[in-house]
DNA sequence: GCTTTAAAAAGTAAGGT
DNA sequence: ACCTTACTTTCCAAAGC
């Protein structure tokens, strides 16, 4: 009897070791995203929802917590790219993309894909720009969607070269490089997206 | 109408095992073939590519080996026969008979009509769609149980099928589910 | 899970000219 | 800007770590 008791103190303590090294690894990683708490608290609830369901066995606490992670801003449309991700926890990008599968499937979350509109926000502040290059660069995008021209297209890229169509065309000009390099994305994936957005869309104006 | 009859799928690689019933002495058989690799310590099993039918065979000393590449059934069956002889030339007592299975077949095929990819993952169940990761959504059929990897341009690609018959039949249903959900 | 093989789809990336 | 090469995803078997 006692020795049981015993055990399950154990137990529970090592249970409650990694959650405390868990909740540490999610703000480790929030902090160097920059996230809002309400995020960090939308991924630990993913996470506790993970160890509820026996769901870490044969995985990382820092790949589980990740994909928690990438989840949560995902839910809370501040998406961070899987690359994001990766680059401030110590798992691959590999890892915390089959991770959140596992996950997605296994909790029974369904996040729609990430839009690109999601990445205007972030990346145009980072840019400098104006809330109404921003709302003419959603403009462009939801036209985008509408007419399916993102459909297997990297929503970064979308949102990076609507981003610089819209910089042109109200006069706050950005080069391809500079939303390039805040996209994460290379001139040539803005080339190509602008190429079909500017052919394929009214933009009302010609760049 | 909607004839999904119509489909034509064009199988692009086949993946066959062969259990020969004997083990082999890899060492001994291996100057058969030319142009061979084997790293034990990266693979267990020897590379032999052939340039016609163009596949690759991974030969294990189990005696059992994996031929991939074929795009149809009898070259793979072919290309076994051709690397299981040369062997024999060097050991004799390898068996004229043995058991061939095939384990997978891939296909492509074009619904001929673009899809929104973003509205497929809304409402066909069973369906991945990370459009930053992959282009492709992936579908998973149960039956047959068979997955296919759907793109913006309406071409299709079907793995997982062990006949012709059910990457056929994945590709028509699929289509068919497509055409159900007004999707197509 | 990894290692090795093959093949298609389409997007993205990197290096060279 | 172009071209080439290469990596992402799916599937499967093999022997062994």
């Amino acid at each position: 009897r006692l020795r049981k008791w015993q055990r399950k103190i154990r137990i529970s303590g090592a249970t409650e070791r990694n959650l405390a090294f868990a909740l540490s690894e999610l703000d480790r990683d929030s902090s160097r995203l920059g996230l809002p708490r309400s995020v960090r608290e939308a991924a630990s609830v993913v996470y506790r929802n993970a160890v509820e369901n026996k769901l870490i066995r044969g995985r990382s606490i820092e790949g589980v917590v990740a994909a928690s992670l990438y989840a949560a801003c995902r839910r809370c449309n501040v998406p961070r790219t899987l690359d994001e991700i990766a680059e401030v926890s110590r798992v691959t990008k590999k890892e915390v993309g089959r991770t959140y599968r596992f996950l997605t499937r296994e909790l029974n979350i369904k996040l729609p894909p990430t839009s690109p509109v999601d990445y205007v926000p972030r990346f145009a502040s980072e840019l400098g720009l104006s809330g109404e290059v921003q709302s003419k660069a959603i403009d462009i995008i939801e036209q985008a969607m509408a007419k399916g021209l993102t459909s297997g297209r990297g929503p970064t890229g979308v949102a990076a070269a609507a981003l610089y169509i819209a910089s042109v065309l109200l006069g706050e000009r950005k080069t391809q490089r500079d939303v390039a390099d805040i996209a994460g994305v290379t001139e040539v994936t803005i080339r190509n997206r602008y190429k079909e957005l500017t052919e394929q869309l009214d933009m009302g104006v010609t760049l | 109408m909607t004839d999904v009859t119509d489909v034509k799928i064009k199988v692009e690689n086949i993946v066959a095992s062969a259990t020969l019933g004997k083990s082999l002495e890899l060492p001994k058989v291996a100057p058969a073939l030319e142009g061979v690799e084997y790293n034990v310590e990266q693979f267990p099993g020897l590379v032999y590519k052939l340039k016609e039918p163009k596949t690759a065979a991974l030969i294990f000393g189990s005696g059992k080996l994996v031929c991939t590449g074929a795009k149809s059934i009898e070259n793979s069956i072919k290309a076994i026969h051709i690397a299981v002889d040369k062997m024999r030339s060097l050991d004799p007592d390898i068996p004229h008979e043995f058991e061939i299975k095939i384990q997978n077949i891939v296909a492509s095929a074009n619904l001929m009509s673009t899809l929104n990819l973003e509205a497929v993952a809304m409402d066909l169940e069973n369906t991945e769609y990370e459009p930053e990761q992959f282009p492709g959504l992936v579908y998973r059929l149960g039956e047959p149980k068979v997955v296919l990897l759907l793109f913006g341009s309406g071409k299709v690609v079907c793995t997982g099928a062990k006949s012709k018959e059910d990457a056929q039949l994945g590709v028509e249903k699929t289509k068919e589910r497509l055409i159900e959900l007004d999707l197509i």
